[in-house]
DNA sequence: GTCCAGGGCCTAC
DNA sequence: GTAGGCCATGGA
C-alpha cells in the first residue's frame, strides 16, 4: 500500500508531518542551543539526572550549590557522603533519591571506566544507551538526555511534553511507550545530533509558550493550522 | 490551596 | 508485564 501523506495515514505521512512540525517551531521559536557545551559533558550528567520530574529552574539551585559546595565533579560525588549530598541537592526535589543516584552514576564512572567520563561517552550509542540503563537512577529519557546532549550523539529524548503534543498533533504512536515514540522520530529523522538537540529543546519550547497541559494557548501556537485538537481549545 | 515540572524504582498482582 | 505508590521542592 501507497500512504497518502496527506492523510497523516502510515509511517511515511507521519514523517513528513514530523518533518513540517520542526520546521515550523524552528522558524516561530528559532535555534534553542540546550547544554551548547556552556555545560561540561559531566554537568550535563548530572543536571540530567536532577532533572528527572522537577522544573529545571530547581536544577539550576542544585547545581549551583553543588558548585559553591566544590561537589560539581566526579571527585566530588565520590568524597561527599550520600547524606551531605542530599542536602547540596534539595532543592531539585526527591533529594535522598537523587543524591543516591548521582553517587550511582559516579561509581559507576569509576569502576566501569576508571573516572574517566570522556572514555565512557566516546563509545558508539549502541554500547552506551544499554550501558547507561544499567546504571541506578537511569532511565530512558536520563540515558537519551545523557546520549544526545553529553555524548552529543543521535539518540532522541522523549519526555512527557513530546507525547503530549504529539497526542494533540494526532501523530501518536499506537503503542503508548517510550520506545514507540523514540523510534516514531528516529525513524522520520536524518540521523543527525544537532536535528534532535534542537527538535526536543523546540517541543519543550511549545509546550511552556503554547501547549500547556491546562488551558493551552491555541491562538498563538505556531501549529494551529496542523494541529486537530486546537479547535476544542481556540476559545 | 492546587497543580505542575525536561522520571525512575520498587512492589504487588 | 504492568499498574500503582513512592520520592519532595519551588514557582505559577
Amino acid at each position: 500500500m501507497v500512504p497518502n501523506p496527506l492523510q497523516g495515514n502510515g509511517s511515511e505521512g507521519k514523517a513528513a508531518r514530523l518533518l513540517d512540525v520542526h520546521q515550523r517551531l524552528l522558524a516561530a521559536y528559532g535555534p534553542q542551543g540546550w547544554w551548547p557545551g556552556g555545560a561540561g559533558p559531566f554537568e550535563v550528567c548530572v543536571g540530567a539526572i536532577l532533572t528527572q520530574s522537577a522544573a529545571w529552574t530547581n536544577v539550576e539551585m542544585a547545581l549551583a550549590r553543588m558548585r559553591a559546595a566544590e561537589v560539581l565533579s566526579l571527585d566530588g560525588l565520590h568524597r561527599t557522603p550520600v547524606e551531605a549530598l542530599a542536602q547540596i541537592i534539595r532543592p531539585s526535589g526527591y533529594f535522598n533519591a537523587k543524591a543516591r543516584k548521582l553517587k550511582a552514576f559516579a561509581t559507576h564512572v569509576h569502576h566501569g571506566h576508571g573516572g574517566d567520563l570522556a572514555a565512557m561517552l566516546t563509545r558508539p550509542m549502541e554500547g552506551l544507551r544499554p550501558e547507561l540503563l544499567a546504571v541506578h537512577g537511569i532511565g530512558e529519557e536520563t540515558a537519551d538526555d545523557i546520549v544526545l546532549y553529553a555524548a552529543h550523539q543521535p539518540s532522541f529524548v522523549v519526555d512527557a511534553f513530546t507525547r503530549r503534543i504529539l497526542t494533540r498533533l494526532g501523530l501518536a504512536p499506537p503503542v503508548d511507550r517510550y520506545e514507540s515514540y523514540r523510534a516514531l522520530f528516529m525513524d522520520a529523522l536524518p540521523e543527525d545530533t544537532a536535528l534532535y538537540q534542537e527538535y526536543h529543546a523546540l517541543l519543550v519550547r511549545l509546550a511552556k509558550e503554547a501547549c500547556a497541559k491546562r488551558a493551552p494557548r491555541c491562538g498563538g501556537c505556531p501549529l494551529r493550522d496542523i494541529c486537530p485538537t486546537g479547535r476544542e481549545w481556540a476559545a
